[in-house]
DNA sequence: GCAAGGTC
C-alpha cells in the first residue's frame, strides 16, 4: 500500500484535519521532537487504497540569516549587508529538530499533500517542507504527480473534504514573494540597526538601550507614538466661550441645555449672545423628537480586537494578553487565538457553544434566556479565510483559571454571548428650545431593551433622567443663562489600543506580530507604558524619529511597509520577477542607507541635546592598563568602561553589579580588575576589562572572566582557583570565589551551580595538592577557634570538597539566583578541571571523572 | 547583539 504524507502548519490543525478526513478513526503518536504528532489512518487516494500520515510543522521550518562571518559586528561594514554578504537558510528552531523529524516521517512516502495555512507565509512553508522531504520520498514513475496542495478557507468538514477532493499545486510565486520579504527585512533591518547602534553607542554614554534598532515595522510603530507626542508639544490651548442655559422642569428639577452654536472663540461675541439671552424669563419649545436607535451587538472576536480590549479595559499589554490567550488555547478553554476573521463559519455550532455556558455562575441566566427565546443571528463580519473567530470552547470558573487568564476568558466569553444577543435598543429624545434669539438643545437616552449590553455591562447606555414630556409651543421658565470660559485641551499620549488600530490600518505587522513590535519599542526604551496603557516616547525615541524626519522621512513613515508589500505582491501575482524586484528594492534602500550614513550628523545634533558623550558619562572606577588613568564606568545599558584618554571602550557583563576589585591588576596587561556579581544570592567573579574584550589565550573566548582564564600562575585564574569539574554541566569547572567569605562559595564558571561551604571560615585557599580519589584540588580551610565546626579543637583542615567526610557536612549545593550567560559553547572539556599545576603538566587535558563517581557526587550534593 | 514572519 502506498503512503500519503500530509503536513499542516501547526500540531492543532494536523489533529483537526486528520479527525475530519479519517472520520474520527485515526491512531496518533508523538513525533521525535515531542512537539508534533502523527495521525495515521487508511483511506483512498487517487482511486487506490493508501496509508495516510497527517502531521505538521510549527510555523516556518527555516529562517534566513547571514553567513556566520558576516555576523561579526566589528569586522563587517554594515553597507556590505545590502549585497555582498551572502545569506543562508538555517533551521528556525533547532530545538524542534524539524528537519530530522520531517525526514523520518517523509522517508518512504509516495505522495505529499500540503495543508499549510492558505496565505503567503503558508505557501512559503510548503516549499520549506518540500525541500526537506522530496529527497527522501519514494521515486515514482516519471510524469506521475506526487506533490499536492490543499486549499481550504476554514476548518469545517465540508471545507476540508472539498479541499481534499480538489487538490492543486503549491504556488511558487507566492512563496518567492516571502523569500524576498525575508531577505529585504534582514538586509535592511540589520544594516541600519548595526550602523546606528555602533555610531551612537560609540559616542554617548547614557542612551540606556543596548541596541538602537531599525525595522520596517517597529520604526513606523514608534513613529506613531512620536507623532502624537509632537501634536501634544505643539498644541497651543485656545480660550473659548460657551453659553449654558438652565430651565426649570417638573417640580424641583432643572434641565441643562446645550447651546446650538456649541462655542465661540471671541469673548465679545459670546458676551453679546449672553446679553441677548440672559434677561429672558422663558424658554420656548421649538421642536421635540423621539427616535428609536440601536447600538449594534459586536462582531465576532478576532485577535486585534481582543488585544485592544485587553489593553484598554483589562490593562493587559498585547504581549501578555497573547501569551495568556495561547495558554487558554492549549488548555482547551478557547479556540485558536490568532485570527483576522470576524465572521462565524456557516456551520459553526453557535448553540452548542452557548449551551456549554448555560450553568455558569456568572451568566447562566442570560444564556438560558437566549437559548429559550432563540439566539440572534450574528452580524456579517469579515472572513479572512484563516481561522474562526475567538470563542470559548468550554466553561470555566474564576477559581479554575484565576488572575489574568480568568479575566481574558471572561471577556472572550461575554463577547461571544454578546455576538448572538440582540442589539441594544434605546430611545433618543431631543427637545429644542428658543431663549430669546438663541437656540438650545437638550437630549436624553432611555433604554428600551438592553440586548447585548446586559452581558457586556461596560457597553451599556448610561442611565439618564428622562426628559419631561412636552410639545412645540410649551414654555419653561429660565433659571439662568451663563457664559463659561473654557480652553481647548491637547490630545493625550497614544493608547496601546489606538496604536494597534493605526498599525492594522496601515498594514504594519500582522495579528501575530503586532504585539511583538509594540513590545520591541518598549524594550528598546523608545517608549514607556504610562497609566491607562498610554505610550509615551522617551528622549531616545523622540530623537530617533525626529532624526529620520530630518534625513529621510520615508524611513519612519507608515507607508514604508505598504510600499514594499506592493512590490512583493507583484512577485506573488507573477507580474514581476523575484530577482528584479529584490535587486531593485535593495538598491533603493542601499542608496537610502548611504544617504543616511552621510547625513547622520543631522540626527547626531539632536542626540547631543539629550545625551552626554562617553567621556562625560559615568564614574571613575578602575585604571586603564595602557595610560594608567582612571576609566569611567558607564552603568547605563550596555554597561562598559571607557578610557577617555585612550578613547577606548571595554564592554562588561550585563545584568549585575560591577565594583573595583581591591585595586588588583591583571599580570598580562596591567589593567585593574573589577568584580562582577549577580546579587547576594548569586555568584561573583573578578575580570580584567581588557582580557574580557581581547581574550589573552587561544583557548579563551570574548566575554570570559578570571574564573575562566587559563593563565598558569595568576592568583585569580581558573588555574589557581579551580577545584574540579561541575557536578551538573558538561564543561564547567567549580571555582572558589575568593571574595565570598565568610559565607564561602564555590561556583561553576559555566552554569549557575553554586555550592555554599565553610560558613564562618576565616580563610579558604585552594591547595596545590589534589585528591587521590577524584583528582579535585584540595581546599585548605582555617576557622576561628570560637566558630570552628571541626572535630576536636581543630581550626584547620585540608581535604577534598567532594570526598572528605569532614567537609561533607559543610557543603550545600544551590543554584545562583540569576545566572550569568551560560552554555556559551566554550572550549569544552579541553579545560579539564582547572588546576593545571602540580602533578599534571600545564595545558594537558585531564581525564574525565569516571561515571560512577559522577553519580556519587550528584547524590551527595542533592 | 540586528528584521519580520511563522508557532510552542
Amino acid at each position: 500500500m502506498k503512503t500519503v504524507l500530509m503536513v499542516a502548519e501547526k500540531p492543532s490543525l494536523a489533529q483537526s484535519i486528520a479527525k475530519i478526513l479519517s472520520r474520527g478513526s485515526m491512531s496518533s503518536h508523538k513525533g521525535l521532537n515531542g512537539a508534533c504528532s502523527v495521525h495515521e489512518y487508511t483511506g483512498t487516494f487517487a482511486g487506490q487504497p493508501v496509508h495516510f500520515k497527517m502531521t505538521s510543522v510549527c510555523g516556518h521550518v527555516m529562517t534566513l540569516d547571514f553567513l556566520g562571518k558576516y555576523n561579526k559586528w566589528d569586522k563587517v561594514d554594515p553597507a556590505e549587508l545590502f549585497s555582498q554578504a551572502p545569506t543562508e537558510k538555517k533551521e528556525a528552531n533547532p530545538k524542534l529538530n524539524m528537519v530530522k523529524f520531517l525526514q523520518v516521517e517523509g522517508r518512504g512516502c509516495d505522495y505529499i499533500v500540503l495543508w499549510l495555512d492558505c496565505d503567503k507565509e503558508g505557501e512559503n512553508i510548503c516549499f520549506e517542507v518540500l525541500d526537506v522531504i522530496l529527497p527522501v520520498m519514494n521515486k515514482t514513475q516519471s510524469g506521475e504527480k506526487t506533490v499536492f496542495r490543499a486549499k481550504f478557507s476554514s476548518i469545517t468538514d465540508t471545507d476540508i473534504c472539498s479541499a481534499m477532493a480538489r487538490l492543486g499545486e503549491p504556488d511558487h510565486n507566492e512563496a518567492l514573494s516571502v523569500d524576498a520579504r525575508q531577505e529585504l527585512d534582514l538586509r535592511i533591518g540589520c544594516a541600519f540597526t548595526r550602523f546606528q547602534t555602533k555610531y551612537f553607542q560609540g559616542k554617548y554614554g547614557d542612551l540606556d538601550s543596548s541596541l538602537i534598532s531599525f525595522g520596517p515595522c517597529q520604526t513606523p510603530t514608534l513613529g506613531f507614538c512620536v507623532e502624537r507626542h509632537d501634536k501634544i508639544q505643539s498644541f497651543k490651548p485656545e480660550t473659548y466661550w460657551v453659553l449654558q442655559a438652565k430651565v426649570n422642569a417638573d417640580k424641583d428639577k432643572s434641565l441643562l441645555l446645550d447651546w446650538d452654536r456649541v462655542r465661540v472663540f471671541d469673548r465679545e461675541i459670546a458676551q453679546m449672545f449672553l446679553n441677548m439671552t440672559k434677561l429672558e424669563k422663558e424658554a420656548q419649545v421649538e421642536a421635540t423628537s423621539r427616535k428609536e436607535k440601536a447600538k449594534q451587538r459586536p462582531l465576532a472576536l478576532n485577535t486585534v480586537e481582543m488585544l485592544r480590549v485587553a489593553s484598554s479595559a483589562l490593562g493587559m499589554g498585547p504581549q501578555h494578553a497573547m501569551q495568556t490567550a495561547e495558554r487558554l488555547y492549549t488548555q482547551g478553554y478557547i479556540s485558536y487565538p490568532r485570527t483576522e476573521t470576524t465572521h462565524y463559519p456557516e456551520n459553526f455550532d453557535l448553540k452548542g457553544s452557548l449551551r456549554q455556558q448555560a450553568n455558569h455562575p456568572y451568566w447562566a441566566d442570560t444564556v438560558k434566556q437566549l437559548l429559550a427565546e432563540g439566539i440572534n443571528r450574528p452580524r456579517k463580519g469579515h472572513d479572512a479565510g484563516d481561522h474562526p473567530p475567538i470563542t470559548p470552547m468550554r466553561s470555566a470558573t474564576e477559581a479554575e483559571l484565576g488572575g489574568d487568564a480568568w479575566r481574558l476568558y471572561e471577556y472572550i466569553t461575554r463577547h461571544f454571548i454578546a455576538t448572538v444577543s440582540h442589539d441594544c435598543r434605546y430611545l433618543q429624545s431631543t427637545i429644542s428650545f428658543r431663549v430669546g434669539p438663541e437656540l438650545f438643545t437638550c437630549s436624553g437616552k432611555t433604554v428600551i431593551s438592553p440586548g447585548f449590553t446586559e452581558i457586556m455591562p461596560w457597553q451599556s447606555v448610561p442611565l439618564e433622567e428622562s426628559l419631561p414630556t412636552c410639545q412645540r409651543g410649551d414654555t419653561f421658565s429660565v433659571a439662568e443663562v451663563k457664559m463659561l470660559e473654557k480652553q481647548t485641551s491637547p490630545p493625550d499620549y497614544l493608547t496601546e489600543a489606538e496604536l494597534i488600530t493605526l498599525m492594522e490600518k496601515h498594514g504594519i505587522g500582522t495579528d501575530a506580530s503586532i504585539p511583538v513590535h509594540i513590545n520591541n519599542i518598549c524594550q528598546r526604551n523608545y517608549v514607556t507604558v504610562e497609566s491607562g496603557r498610554r505610550l509615551k516616547p522617551t528622549n531616545l525615541g523622540i530623537v530617533l524619529v525626529h532624526g529620520y524626519y530630518k534625513i529621510d522621512a520615508e524611513l519612519v513613515l507608515p507607508t514604508i511597509r505598504s510600499a514594499v508589500e506592493k512590490q512583493l505582491n507583484l512577485i506573488a501575482q507573477g507580474k514581476a520577477d523575484y530577482r528584479q524586484v529584490l535587486g531593485h528594492t535593495l538598491d533603493i534602500f542601499k542608496r537610502k542607507f548611504h544617504y543616511f550614513v552621510d547625513s547622520i550628523a543631522g540626527m547626531d545634533e539632536l542626540m547631543e541635546v539629550s545625551f552626554s558623550p562617553l567621556a562625560a558619562t559615568g564614574k571613575p572606577l578602575s585604571r586603564c592598563g595602557k595610560c594608567h588613568r582612571f576609566m569611567k564606568y558607564i552603568q547605563a545599558k550596555p554597561s562598559r568602561l571607557h578610557c577617555s584618554h585612550c578613547d577606548e571602550t571595554y564592554t562588561l557583563p550585563q545584568n549585575g553589579t560591577i565594583k573595583l576589585y581591591k585595586e588588583l591588576r591583571c599580570p598580562l596587561d596591567d589593567f585593574e580588575l573589577v568584580l562582577w556579581s549577580s546579587g547576594s544570592r548569586g555568584k561573583s567573579y573578578p575580570l580584567c576589562p581588557y582580557c574580557y574584550n581581547h581574550p589573552p589565550f587561544r583557548d579563551m573566548k570574548k566575554g570570559m572572566g578570571c574564573n575562566e582564564c587559563t593563565h598558569p600562575t595568576c592568583q585569580h585564574s581558573l588555574s589557581m582557583l579551580g577545584i574540579g569539574q561541575c557536578v551538573e554541566c558538561e564543561s564547567g569547572v567549580l571555582v572558589l570565589d575568593p571574595t565570598s567569605g565568610p559565607k564561602w562559595k564555590v561556583a561553576c564558571n559555566k552554569c549557575n551551580v553554586v555550592a555554599h561551604c565553610f560558613e564562618n571560615a576565616h580563610r579558604v585557599r585552594v591547595s596545590a595538592e589534589t585528591c587521590n580519589t577524584c583528582e579535585a584540588a584540595l581546599l585548605d580551610v582555617d576557622f576561628n577557634k570560637a566558630k570552628s565546626p571541626l572535630p576536636g579543637d581543630e581550626t584547620q583542615h585540608t581535604g577534598c570538597v567532594f570526598c572528605d567526610p569532614i567537609f561533607q557536612e559543610l557543603v550545600e549545593l544551590k543554584h545562583a539566583a540569576s545566572c550569568h550567560p551560560m552554555h556559551r559553547g566554550g572550549p569544552g572539556r579541553r579545560q579539564g578541571r582547572g588546576r593545571a599545576r602540580g602533578r599534571r603538566p600545564p595545558g594537558k587535558p585531564n581525564p574525565r571523572r569516571p561515571k560512577d563517581k559522577m553519580s556519587a557526587l550528584a547524590a551527595y550534593f542533592v
